[in-house]
RNA sequence: GGAGAGGUGGCAGAGUGGUCGAAUGCGGCGGUCUUGAAAACCGUUGACCUUCACGGGUCCGGGGGUUCGAAUCCCUCCCUCUCCGCCA
């Protein structure tokens, strides 16, 4: 979330580039603002009430020290009046706190200048693209290929669980287990710290990275223990940083990590989510950065890059989208997505989402970092991408490369899976 | 699941009703000494809110209560550790 004092000195800035996200942010500004001045107010009455009364208590312990016993039970009985004032000043507070903070996260990071305008993904800009697209007769989408080839059972996913369930067989679950270990390979030669985090996470993790309380309904909620399965591997990583206060010099800091990912995708299902297109658990492989400000866009700028190599290294036709206003998420300031193109299908299928969300995730974790011979902490930036979700690279390659002898396998995964050819 | 112990500053670890935001040690920072370093010695060293500033306020796992006054007493929740049981 946004922080109060940055909404108090830039309350028309907030407001204007807010529109770029649709948010009309004018009425919820202004009265996070009035609120605030209001908790202020009160805070330095009780602050002060509470004073005097610290001041009577010691005075009332030095007289009982000191027996004056009488002076001491005149002074006590000055404190019921005072006590009550605090205690509905108090109350008072806290209704201003808790008003404050349930209009904060309602209100949207703010995005970056450069964002373009636009309502959906129509919209979204194409800033650059390479590979080719193979030229096929006849190509087979991947779900008639996974079972041409055995590779993967959607009809054995939904009788173990449900639909979006699959079950990867024979090569099918050796290519994902090629796929990982290249992404997590690459991570790691890029500098990445590789980290394997639990798949479960309890509130305040969900709530730091901002998937509770606006997107509670897109993960699955264990009731018994009030945890939540991940959406995304971001959530446990970046929750490594919650309440931590870094040093400039150990900035940035660079995670990655693969996870399964459980999403509900509640009411998103329609006829184009066929196969491998859309799922309730997939693997995926993430980058997290935690980053200065005074850098995080040059960050996101090398996170981009390693992304693109992999696409590339893989041989598939890419594009990347700058994200416009309408289409970004509630917690980012700048976002680009990466698609494949499926040979198949003759659809781009996004791959990765790379973003950073300045310090509005930071805030929420109070994830700090001091400068370097500075006493003051200051809101780090924290940034993710996923390099890369396997599901849609996996049909992206399996009907790129359908040759009439089998799938050839993209020459940097033949290490990874022994064999040149899946048939 | 049963029994017990415990959660205090970056870490270790005192503190069981009053000048305790908290001893002491380690670590960190600054200095003296040294050609340099180490050692030794001296000093300093938490976070957050508020204020132009002085200052004030809050924080000893979370929440609530008792009291003029709580790290210290009471209630409640969470977590960690040890032993036993069960188990990949």
């Amino acid at each position: 979330m946004l922080t109060l004092k940055y909404i108090q000195d830039n309350q028309e800035e907030v407001i204007e580039r807010l529109k770029t996200k649709h948010f009309d942010a004018k009425e919820i500004i202004t009265q996070i603002v009035e609120a605030d001045n209001e908790r202020r107010a009160t805070q330095s009455v009780v602050d002060q009430k509470q004073n005097e009364l610290n001041t009577l208590s010691k005075s009332i312990g030095q007289l009982f020290k000191s027996g004056r016993t009488d002076e001491a039970n005149e002074a006590r009985s000055k404190t019921a009046g005072l006590k009550d004032e605090i205690r509905s000043l108090n109350a008072k507070l806290s209704e201003s706190e808790e008003k404050i903070q349930e209009l904060l996260v309602q209100v949207p990071n703010v995005p970056h200048p450069t964002v373009p305008e636009g309502k959906g993904e129509e919209d979204n800009e194409v800033v650059n693209s390479g590979g080719e697209v193979p030229a096929l007769e006849n190509a087979l989408p991947h779900w008639e290929l996974a079972a041409k080839y055995d590779l993967i059972d959607f009809e054995l996913g939904t009788k173990i669980t449900g639909a979006g369930f699959p079950v990867y067989k024979g090569w099918g679950a050796k290519l994902q287990r090629a796929l990982i270990n290249f992404f997590l390979d690459e991570a790691t030669a890029a500098g990445y710290k590789e980290v394997l985090p639990p798949l479960l996470v309890n509130e305040d993790s969900g709530f730091g990275t901002g998937q509770l309380p606006d997107k509670e309904g897109q993960m699955y909620h264990v009731g018994a223990d009030n945890l939540y399965l991940i959406p995304t591997a971001e959530v446990p990583v970046t929750n490594i940083f919650r309440d931590v206060v870094l040093d400039e010099k150990d900035l940035p800091v660079k995670h990655c990590a693969y996870s399964a990912c459980f999403r509900r995708e509640a009411g998103s299902w329609g006829s184009h989510v066929r196969g491998l297109n859309r799922l309730h658990q997939f693997d995926k492989v993430e980058i997290v950065q935690v980053a200065s400000p005074d850098n995080s866009y040059e960050v996101l700028d090398q996170m981009l890059a390693h992304v693109q190599s992999l696409v590339e290294k893989l041989e598939l036709p890419w594009r990347i989208l700058k994200l416009c206003g309408g289409d970004m998420s509630f917690t980012s300031a700048l976002t680009y997505d990466f698609e494949v193109y499926s040979a198949a299908q003759k659809r781009w299928l996004e791959v990765s989402s790379v973003s950073n969300f300045e310090s509005y995730q930071a805030n929420r974790l109070k994830l700090r970092f001091r400068k370097t011979g500075e006493k003051k902490t200051q809101l780090a930036h924290t940034l993710n991408g996923s390099a890369l979700a396997l599901p849609r690279i996996v049909a992206a390659i399996l009907e790129n490369n359908q040759t009439p002898q089998g799938i050839s396998v993209p020459k940097v995964l033949i290490p990874f899976m022994g064999t040149d050819l899946i048939k």
